[in-house]
DNA sequence: TTGTAAGCGTTATCAA
DNA sequence: TTGATAACGCTTACAA
């Protein structure tokens, strides 16, 4: 995909089509008074006579004018809008962040601009740049690690940049610790007993959560004297059926994993429906937990344990913090979100040896 | 939630933060030539010598220049920006189809603007109207209803609007016959034999496409001298555990339903596990059927029989469809994209007389 | 091949 | 309380 190149328009329209676009000075001309009472009665800014006031309103009405967002953009130099760059809406928890960011920033009067850069770290960097070229106020994106080019773009212009899903002590960011998460994940499955854990995990480069929830699992091993050998450990892209060929190559390996940690629900999902098919059952004979807790988790049989991650809070509050910041308040600039550890039912002790076959 | 009244920002900064924006006159005195040749090299409009080019590229570098969108949408009236408004990226075929379209949109050197609207009708009236205050050229809706308004606008600004997952003869959209689907699944229902058919809907109120496929059912049953009784249609928002509310309400109702059609595949995995839940063997005792052919109807178990719907192929095509518009070339308005029975294990013969208990 | 200058539609300053 | 008018940063005739 060459979505760095865009194509060269055809033929360029001087002005849109349609009755000439009616501006100021046709609302002023109408009501028979000058464009800067237009201007005044339009943004509330400066006296004007109710009388007035009621005859622009009126010529506004009639000729039913908007206001040029670009001029008003341009002497104002103020856009009242915000770019994200999600790595993609096919995942449902960058969806629900989004719809989440969206609906807070319009409430403050912004308006979003979405792009995605399906995974690919110099593709964000190109999208980030469009959005900074497009006069975007505050950036979002999703997490830590990106092209330094990014920060650097967005410092030099003053724009507020919010990195999420993942905390960072020396950056504006809306997230938690994957590494905690990668961590938490393994020591519970250790506590069950599992000393043979697998993983299935996200691809990892170019993608900091993925690989620091791998890093997170290995800690938890190391800490007790357990390694994560290169066989036990599958990088796969986020998607149900990744999951069923990551099981799979999991279950090649010996020793046999007594319990799969999966990058993320989707994952989960797939090793779940790969154990069934081979009639391993789940939690017995392997423990399978994923991260998210996207809806369908608790309604798979068994339901899903997993890292719940509250995608909706951390699109509201990266909206919020941009909004306070253009808006000259000073702000905590890390914000951690709450994830929890939901255990169901597809995990549990680690099987006896000698209770497989 | 009031989408509608943008809180009042509480300073208004003059000027962006940071070192004052460099502009093309800096990069004309940096170059040593006029701001004219400045714009003809970054446009390529108008000759300019290769050696003064070579200047003004390097000067555009040093000084980090990028031209003020807001200036250039100004002077030329087009902001290159395309606003799509979805009932909510929650459903993940609305974001698989937002993902497609942005991807296309960026490709043509077009910006993503984009709004949700909770399904709700004046909402969505209300995020166009914010949308083309902003300059979109461009606008896509889902669906084929709408407030008067939206066309309205449109057409008095001459911004083409590209209305999808509908199709209609007298305006352009991108989609396919709701109500053929839903008489599609009927009829497939109907020629296994049932004659019990049950309907978990969406909530057709401000939602065509709900509505039509619920029409489309009820044509099929009517032809075949069937009817829709009243308990026999649910409405429920698209989500999973409204699919098993809505299981729940049908098997209340008498004659008890033999299959059951669902608005969409959300809904259906609800049914499926609300059945399971109660030992209704699937598709023995009750067959289930979904629309749209989400990633994990496939996997279900048993598997959903639905009706797939390309909402890639949407979203790619409405980007296309208003591409072309804007590019002053004259192009078919109507696109209507494949949709396509899957058959899978959820759905079989109508049980025997008997068969049952 | 280059430069000058007239806007584009607003906002905001300053007089009136 | 109102009206001229100078920006804002860029594109684009038109001149040179």
């Amino acid at each position: 995909m060459d979505a760095d190149t865009p194509a060269p328009r055809r033929r360029a329209r001087r002005r849109p089509a349609g009755p000439d676009r009616v501006s100021a000075r046709d609302v002023a001309r109408h009501a028979g008074v000058s464009i800067a009472t237009v201007s005044r009665v339009l943004n509330d800014s400066g006296p004007v006579a109710d009388r007035v006031r009621r005859l622009v309103a009126q010529a506004i009405d009639e000729l039913g004018y908007t206001p040029n967002a670009a001029a008003r953009a341009l002497v104002r130099s103020r856009s009242e809008t915000i770019g994200a760059v999600v790595p993609t809406l096919e995942n449902a928890t960058f969806a629900i962040a989004v719809e989440a960011l969206q609906s807070r920033l319009r409430q403050a009067g912004y308006t979003l601009l979405l792009a995605s850069s399906g995974y690919d770290r110099s593709n964000e960097s190109t999208q980030v740049r469009a959005l900074l070229a497009r006069g975007v106020e505050g950036v979002m994106v999703v997490g830590g690690a990106h092209d330094p080019e990014i920060e650097q773009l967005c410092a030099a212009r003053g724009v507020p940049l919010v990195q999420t899903w993942t905390l960072r002590p020396d950056v504006a960011c809306v997230g938690f610790d994957n590494r905690a998460v990668g961590r938490q994940l393994a020591d519970y499955l250790l506590d069950l007993g599992h000393r043979q854990i697998g993983v299935v995990a996200g691809v990892t480069r170019g993608n900091d959560r993925a690989a620091e929830r791998v890093a997170g699992i290995t800690e938890a091993l190391a800490a007790r004297g357990l390694d994560l050998p290169r066989e036990q450990l599958i990088e796969r892209p986020y998607r149900i059926a990744e999951g069923q060929i990551g099981l799979r190559a999991l279950l090649a390996s010996e020793p046999r994993p007594t319990a799969v940690i999966c990058g993320n629900d989707l994952l989960a999902f797939g090793a779940m429906l790969e154990a069934r098919k081979r009639g391993i059952r789940v939690p017995d004979e392997l423990s399978i937990a994923g991260i998210d807790d996207l809806e369908f988790a608790a309604d798979l049989d068994p339901p899903l344990t997993t890292i719940r991650v509250p995608a909706e809070e951390i699109g509201r509050r990266s909206a919020e913090y941009l909004i306070d910041r253009l808006d000259g308040q000073t702000v905590a600039t890390v914000t951690e979100v709450a994830t929890s550890l939901i255990v169901r039912g597809s995990t549990g002790p680690a099987p006896q040896r000698g209770d497989r076959e």
